[in-house]
DNA sequence: GCTTGACCTTCCAGTGCCGGGAACCCCCAT
DNA sequence: ATGGGGGTTCCCGGCACTGGAAGGTCAAGC
């Protein structure tokens, strides 16, 4: 398999499955022509480090679950503690963003986003005061 | 004012006072001795600026609002707009994390988390088959 | 006057995760 | 031979800083 064609499989781009051989998350082999031939347990694997990162795990926890993946003899335990990590910082953003949202929300609406210049928007981020 | 002074105001730190700078979002005066000098409308600056990106504005966003913040002849409907699109940015984003979130608490919980290998976290991510 | 230490300066490199594009090679069809 | 669509490497950019090195400046203490 070329790397387009893995690519396909995995809805990976091409750029990104030569950066994760780079950082050295999969190494497929080399054709006499110097093209990546990829076999199934390569594509396999980038099949699942693109679930892995749509669930907004990193680079990095992507590496451990797919060394987790590949070990039989692994503990369950293991798997869990990373993905429940990883839940918690998601947890935790959503409720920074969920602050955001709530903070903007008021702030649009009582802008009366009209051709003249009072602004309870920017009147909230310039201060107490004024403006200066 | 020196740097750390207006960076205590702020609340920022002084590293990104000084790429603050660099980008052209605040042009401070200079001692002879080379030291920026801020004066009083600086720091005002550099509070909306904190306070901008508090709330997730991109620099550029910051840029502009800060614009329409001098600009007494503004229109709120320029603001409005500005702070809208961001709002809704923040939407996808909470909306993302959210579908990451329920997808990965299910699978936290169907989870054993113990000793054994047996992982639905892995068999979800690994494919329809097995893995290999 | 000299040292100490906190403060300031600039510049360079790195972060995470690729995307864009240059410059080049390889292979197949015409 | 030529054209087009693969592939390859390499380097830069982007977001918004952050860390660190190397060195100038200032106020205080001895």
């Amino acid at each position: 398999m070329n790397i387009s064609d893995v690519a396909a499989r995995a809805g990976l781009p091409a750029k990104t499955i030569r950066y994760y051989e780079d950082i050295g998350l999969i190494k497929p082999l080399r054709d006499t022509n110097g093209y990546r031939a990829f076999r199934e347990s390569d594509a396999h694997k980038l099949t699942f480090l693109g679930r892995a990162r749509a669930l907004g795990f990193t680079i990095e926890n992507c590496r451990a679950l797919l060394a987790l993946w590949e070990d039989k003899s692994r503990a369950s335990a293991d798997v869990r503690a990373i993905a429940a990590d990883h839940l918690n910082e998601i947890e935790v953003k959503i409720a920074d963003l969920t602050a955001m949202r709530d903070t903007l929300t008021n702030l649009v609406h009582t802008c009366a986003g009209n051709s003249r210049p009072d602004c309870p928007i920017l009147t909230s981020l310039g201060g107490t005061e004024g403006n200066g």
